[in-house]
DNA sequence: ATCCTATTCAAACAGGCGTTTGAATGCAAG
DNA sequence: CTTGCATTCAAACGCCTGTTTGAATAGGAT
C-alpha cells in the first residue's frame, strides 16, 4: 500500500472501477480498499466522477510506463513483424491479470459502455494505434482494398484479441484451457497471428506476396 | 403496444435490460414503457430479477421464431458454406437494430458481465452452436490442430463478429462507415468470411484444401 | 343487485448510494 | 503552550432504488 491517500485512492479506484464499472462501483468500497475515510474522495477529488477521470489518466500513465512505446511503431521493421508484435502485445495486455490488466479492463469497459471520457480515451490511446494499423495493413494486402475495407480488416484483427477478454466468462465455461495459463495465452497469440496473416494473404491478389 | 400487461412488460423489459443492463435498468422505467403501474412487476413476476429471467426466455423465443433453425446446422451442405452462413447470420443478429438486436445485446451483456442466468444461456444457446463449430472447423483445417487450438480458432472467428457489436461506440467514432448501412454491414460480413477462410487455409497444411 | 376475484393504483417503506457537514485530530510554526 | 492549517473521521442528508401495502376499480357469476 502506498503512503499518500491520493495514490491509494487512485490505485483502489483503478481496481474497483475496472471490476465493477463506474456506476456499480461504490465510493465506500473504493475508500475501504484505499484505507481512507469516505469523505477523502470529496476532499481530494471533489466527487466520484472526478476521481474516475483521474483514475483513467493514472491508468494511462501506469500502462505507458510498463509498456513504453511499443516496438510495433518502429517503421524500420517489416510490416508483418510489426503486426505480429501488435497482436501479441494487445492480447497480453488484455489478459494480463496484474495491475496492467485493470487498465485493459477499464478501457474495454469504456469501449463497450462509454462515459463522457470515451472521446478522450479514443483520441489518446486508440486512435494513434489505429492510424498505425491503417498504414500497416495496406502494406500487407496491396492496393486492392479501399479505406473502408482496411478499417474492416483492422477490426477483424483486434476483434480476435478482444474476444478473449470480454467473452472470458463464456470461455471459462466452454473451454477454459485456451487462456488458462501464460503458455496457453501464448499459444492463443500464435494462433491469432497465424490466422490473421492467413486472412490477410487471402485479401492480397498479388502472387508474390510479402506474407 | 400489445394488449396484455405481461406481454408489454416483457417487451419493455427486453428493451431496457438490453440498453442499460440488469442493474442500471429501473423498474419505474420499464413500467413506464409498458404503460403499467410499478407494482405490476411484483404482481405478474414477483420481482425485478424474476422479470429479467422471463425476459431472457422471452428473448430466446422471439429470436428463434425470427431466425428458426439456422441452415448452418444442415449437415448436407459443404463445411465452408455452413461457416459462411454462420458468420453472416451471427453478424446480422448482432447488428440488427430491430427487436432482434435487443436479444443480441442482451446476450452480449450476459457474456461480458454474467448474472446467474449465464449458465442457462450458455447451455441453451451458446453451447449447441459452439459444438457445431467444433465439428465444422476440423473439416476445414484437417487433423493438424488439437481440440484446444480448434477452440481458439472458433473464438477468432466469432470474435471478428462480436467486435462490431461491442466496440460499436468506438467504431462509430473512428470509422462509422464500416457498419453505417445494411450494405456496409453486408460488406463487413463478406470481409469477415474472406478473412476467416484465409485464416483457416493458413492453418491447413494439405495442398489440395477444401477451401 | 350482490358477491367474489382479478387487477390497478398511489403512496409509503427500507436500504444503499453519493455527498455533505462539523467536529476531532495531528502537526509544524510562532 | 498556542495558534493555524491540513487532514481525518463518524454521522447525517437527500435522493433514488426495488419492494410492499392497502385501498380503489372492474367485471363476470350467482
Amino acid at each position: 500500500m502506498d503512503d499518500k491517500p491520493i495514490e491509494r485512492l487512485l490505485a483502489a479506484g483503478l481496481v474497483v472501477f475496472a471490476e465493477r464499472g463506474f456506476r456499480e462501483a461504490t465510493v465506500r468500497d473504493i475508500c475501504a480498499r484505499a484505507g481512507t475515510n469516505i469523505s477523502a474522495i470529496r476532499y481530494y477529488f471533489t466527487s466520484k466522477e472526478m476521481l474516475y477521470r483521474e483514475v483513467l489518466a493514472y491508468s494511462f500513465r501506469e500502462a505507458d510506463r510498463k509498456y513504453p512505446q511499443a516496438a510495433f511503431s518502429d517503421e524500420s521493421l517489416p510490416a508483418s513483424d510489426r503486426l505480429k508484435i501488435f497482436i501479441r502485445h494487445l492480447l497480453m495486455r488484455l489478459l494480463d491479470e496484474s495491475d496492467l490488466g485493470f487498465h485493459a479492463r477499464l478501457m474495454a469497459r469504456e469501449i463497450a459502455e462509454p462515459t463522457e471520457a470515451l472521446h478522450f480515451i479514443i483520441d489518446t490511446v486508440m486512435k494513434p494505434r489505429f492510424l498505425i494499423l491503417r498504414e500497416l495493413i495496406p502494406q500487407l494486402v496491396g492496393d486492392t482494398l479501399d479505406h473502408t475495407d482496411i478499417d474492416r480488416v483492422i477490426h477483424c484483427i483486434i476483434g480476435q484479441c478482444l474476444v478473449f477478454r470480454h467473452s472470458k466468462p463464456m470461455i471459462e465455461r466452454l473451454c477454459p484451457e485456451v487462456i488458462s495459463s501464460p503458455e496457453a495465452i501464448d499459444r492463443t497469440a500464435d494462433m491469432i497471428i497465424r490466422f490473421s496473416l492467413g486472412g490477410l494473404r487471402a485479401l492480397d491478389p498479388s502472387p508474390g506476396s510479402l506474407l
